[in-house]
RNA sequence: GGACACAUAGCUCAGCUGGUUAGAGCGCUGCCCUCACAUGGCAGAGGUCGAAGGUUCAAGUCCUUCUGUGUCCACCA
């Protein structure tokens, strides 16, 4: 191993890495392939889009898998990590459009098909990119698995899922107000159309009565154009004011149609006039009241959003061009009342944020509340877990308040609709044509020409089938009911409605089980001024160029490290990461350099811990509270606390203190084989964190092919544990900074060794630190100590040092008082619960009136008396300063 | 309009069920290129734990109110 460089250098380590692992395929998982399997755990990715490249975002919530994957796979479970890609329907469609316009070219002008293959091409590309670059991040997922959502087999997934959905009646076609995005021209989800706060205005418009021209109603809107498309007028009916106009007739200006007044509770009579326009077409609230009162419904717009005929004059005109107009005519004509500024909340395309139209038209719908109940059932018995635990109220709200799903788009890149119609408009569900035409031929009783519907679903429609559809449901397989379902999912808690919800609501329905146990909702990585990262705000880190420059390791360790609720992250963070994989090199090069090969043990039953000097006993005892602790915070998915009590363990206590004090006892085999052994058994512990740099040092002590995420994580052992050798290097390590600390306040150069007097009263601490004189003197930097513990000793060993002596060190041995009150508190407290049982605060309320009198009493007393004592101590140390 | 989260050193954050002297990294100051590492070592300065009350023997930690910041949800025109 003495080829290793003083510097570490990770770009050629990393390469290397891939390559073996690209070799041997260390990450496949297979049922009870593990050498001692104990059972399965899987994740399955959040798919990335196909739409871009890979981003802070992927870079951390894959990081965060692969932490888990690696670890639970040393553990000794069959880990599969199952990887893939999303077709982002909309999205992709969008940039590939975009592409187009380039050409000047459209979608329609260039033919379904055409289209298609341009998708498809785009999606060979880029999605093979994205898998790459996962990987250089060191995601140790199953590749062979890769899975794509529109692959054939996952898409026969998705048919069968929507075919038994249709046959269970929850999924129904019907005409509703839906979103309706007017760039793409495709119906949206509730979820997709996104609320944004915008400041309209509210404009009140004068509707006048047809017998008596001169009264009107007035009405206010922030959509003056739909008044084109009004049917009536609402009130509520327990206004006094409208009581008795209920029944009359309106004349709508600028049309001159003649609308009736109407009653109905969802009026509210606070709000402005209180009476409402009703615009059944183009309001989903105005849709609900068409249908009560059976209302005409005229829809003024086309799907690009321009008005059509039935805007009258205004036809032709775009909706945002048409509404100054028809603001602009109401003025002329006196109908406008009066303008406010009024402050509302517009849905937006989530993926082109133009503004949406509510709609009507006739969409796809999954019916969702007979599954949302399954789901809140399962959930009340606790499944899944969400983490942070604070996202469990949103996501039972959502489920709760569910409202049916508008599946389908009328996009063409995605999971055609399974459904054929014949020319009356009858309706097929169906596995393929063929099937469609002995369901039309049973029906009919004939052969009819078949159309397949031109829509495709949902993006999410296919994306909430991915826990079991990558696993080749429908198909029933070995892997399929090994691994199912997961274990944990990863993600950000912008998706659980999307996403998550609707997988639960899936997994229950088609595999009777909740897809995971865990799910942990992981923050947004910000730029260093709290802006979500952005390409549009160019304020986007790309992982790539952090892996180029810091490496692999150093990206994914500080990321971890910086990880609260959200993550501030700018370039200079990564070089904690650099840093900390260049001193694992060093320390590693350093035992490399001094440590003969039988000193190469990788377990502690190898050492004779019996013969073993202090600061030996001591770090070996520090890596066992390190191990236990990594342990629980990684099953606790407390990943940047464990990878911090990794960094200070490793950093601060071995390299700091354990390899400073052992420079001068290497040639204790004993002392080399603890140096070794605590060294390679950390590897092991940031194995799933930085695995790159561990695997190669990892590798360079054993053989060059070992691959680390297969060794076996290691088991504390609790007999190595050494309360006594902790408290006593406490001691130790406490005199030396305290000496370095007067050194150099007094300017004594760090190389110069110095005689000193130690003053303490304590006699066991003078005995201890005679026993370790030679790690006193090469820490500090000092010789001919003499220790005191009188005055007049004191005196005579200053007079036989004479002038060389630099200074002297009283150490403290006195009673913390403030630590015996807290501890005389406890006890007080600790004795009430075990005479009583009660545990709790001491206070009036909640313990003390529980607790029998005669006891709080006498531990009162009790109380008193040790605080009589503390006093005295007081006096005592007050005396002696 | 509803719900939630956060506020600790100049900056970014730890601090889990209340209990030693509130920690780390970066930055800053001073001294060191000491034979693993200057992507390093040693030492140091810097905090009324957002504000005000309260509970407790004991509060950064629990309760109330306020202020500020952020996030999610929402069919009041």
């Amino acid at each position: 191993m003495s080829e290793l460089s003083a510097r570490y250098n990770p770009r050629e380590v990393e390469e290397k890495r891939l390559q073996l692992w690209d070799q041997k395929k260390p990450f496949h998982a297979e049922a009870g392939r593990a050498a001692k399997s104990k059972g399965p755990f899987t994740i399955v990715i959040p798919p990335p889009n196909v739409t871009g490249v890979l981003h802070m975002g992927h870079a951390l919530n894959n990081t965060l898998q692969d932490i888990l994957t690696r670890y639970k796979r040393m553990q000794g479970f069959d880990a599969l990590w199952m990887p893939g890609t999303d077709h982002a329907g909309i999205a992709t469609q969008n940039v590939v459009e975009k592409q187009l316009a380039k050409e000047g070219l459209t979608r329609e002008q260039l033919g379904r098909e055409k289209f298609m293959e341009r998708l498809w091409e785009w999606k060979q590309r880029h999605g093979d990119t994205i898998i790459l670059q996962l990987r250089r991040l060191g995601s140790s997922c199953d590749w062979d698995r890769t899975r794509f959502t529109m692959d054939e087999g996952y898409s026969g997934s998705v048919r069968e899922v929507f075919i038994r959905l249709y046959e269970r009646g929850l999924i129904y076609q019907g005409q509703y107000i839906i979103n309706w995005c007017p760039r793409c021209q495709t119906a949206l989800s509730d979820e997709e159309a996104e609320h944004r706060d915008s400041a309209g205005h509210l404009w009140h418009i004068k509707y006048p009565f047809k017998d008596d021209p001169a009264q009107f109603v007035t009405v206010a809107t922030t959509r003056p154009e739909t008044m084109l498309g009004d049917t009536a007028v609402a009130v509520n009916p327990k206004d006094e004011r409208y009581r008795d106009l209920v029944g009359k007739v309106l004349v709508l200006p600028l049309t001159g149609r003649e609308i009736r007044i109407i009653a109905d509770d969802f009026v509210d009579r606070e709000f402005g006039s209180g009476a409402v326009k009703v615009t059944p077409a183009h309001d989903p609230n105005d849709f609900a009241m068409g249908r009560r009162h059976n209302l005409e419904f005229v829809n003024i717009l086309k799907p690009d959003g321009v008005l059509n005929e039935n805007a009258g004059r205004f036809c032709g005109m775009d909706r945002f061009e048409g509404r100054k107009a028809v603001v602009k005519a109401l003025e002329a004509e006196g109908f406008l009342a009066k303008i406010e500024p009024h402050a509302n909340a517009v849905r937006r395309c989530y993926r082109c944020d133009t503004v949406v139209e509510p709609y009507l038209s006739r969409q796809w719908f999954v019916k969702m509340k007979p599954m949302a109940d399954k789901a809140l059932e399962a959930f009340r018995q606790g499944k899944p877990r969400l983490q942070p635990k604070r996202w469990e109220k949103v996501y039972e709200n959502w489920l709760t308040d569910i409202r049916d799903w508008c599946i389908s788009r009328q996009i063409w890149w995605g999971h055609r609709i399974p459904v054929w119609y014949d020319e009356k408009g009858n309706h097929f569900v169906a596995r393929n044509e063929a099937d469609a035409r002995v369901q039309a031929r049973a029906k009919l009783g004939k052969d009819v020409p078949l159309v397949q519907d031109p829509d495709v679903l949902d993006t999410w429609f296919s994306s909430w089938l991915w826990p079991f559809a990558t696993l080749g449901w429908p198909a029933d397989n070995r892997d399929l009911k090994y691994f199912y379902p997961t274990t944990a999912l990863f993600t950000a808690p912008e998706i659980i409605f999307f996403w998550v919800a609707r997988m639960v609501m899936a997994g229950i329905e088609f595999m009777g089980e909740v897809p995971f146990d865990d799910v942990i909702l992981h923050g947004t990585v910000r730029d260093a001024k709290g802006r979500k990262m952005s390409k549009s705000l160019g304020n986007a880190l790309d992982p790539l160029e952090i892996i180029e420059e810091y490496g692999a390791d150093a990206l994914r360790f500080s990321m971890i490290l910086n990880s609260g609720q959200d993550i501030y992250i700018s370039k200079e963070k990564f070089e904690i990461g650099r840093n900390f994989a260049n001193k694992l090199w060093n320390a590693s090069r350093f035992l490399s350099m001094n440590i003969k090969p039988e000193a190469k043990v990788d377990d502690f039953a190898a050492i004779d811990v019996t013969s073993l000097d202090l600061a030996s006993r001591w770090i070996i005892s520090r890596y066992q509270t390190a191990l236990k602790e990594v342990t629980v915070a990684i099953d606790e998915y407390r990943y940047s606390e464990g990878e911090n009590v990794l960094y200070e363990f490793f950093w601060a206590t071995y390299c700091d203190w354990y390899l400073e004090i052992i420079k001068g006892k290497l040639d204790d085999v004993e002392v080399q084989k603890t140096a070794y052994c605590v060294l390679v058994n950390t590897l092991k512990m940031l194995h799933p964190f930085i695995p790159f740099v561990t695997e190669e040092l990892y590798s360079q002590f054993k053989s060059k092919e070992t691959i680390l995420t297969l060794e076996a994580w290691p088991v504390p052992v609790e007999s190595l544990a050494d309360a006594r050798a902790e408290a006593e290097m406490a001691v130790l390590i406490e005199l030396v900074t305290k000496v370095r600390n007067v050194r150099a306040q007094w300017g004594i150069k760090q190389n110069d060794k110095i005689p000193c007097v130690l003053v303490c009263k304590n006699e066991a601490i003078i005995k201890l630190l005679k026993a370790n004189i030679q790690v006193l003197q090469k820490l500090a930097s000092i010789e001919n100590v003499v220790f005191g513990s009188e005055s007049d000793k004191i005196k005579n060993a200053v007079a036989g040092l004479a002038g060389d002596v630099k200074f002297l060190i009283p150490l403290s041995d006195l009673v913390d008082v403030d630590k015996e009150k807290d501890r005389i508190g406890k006890e007080l407290a600790e004795a009430v619960k075990a005479a009583t049982g009660l545990s709790g605060r001491l206070s009036s309320e909640n313990f003390v009136s529980k607790a029998p009198a005669e006891v709080i009493a006498k531990e009162r007393q009790r109380l008193a008396e040790l605080e009589a004592r503390i006093a005295e101590l007081n006096r005592a140390v007050d005396s002696l300063v």
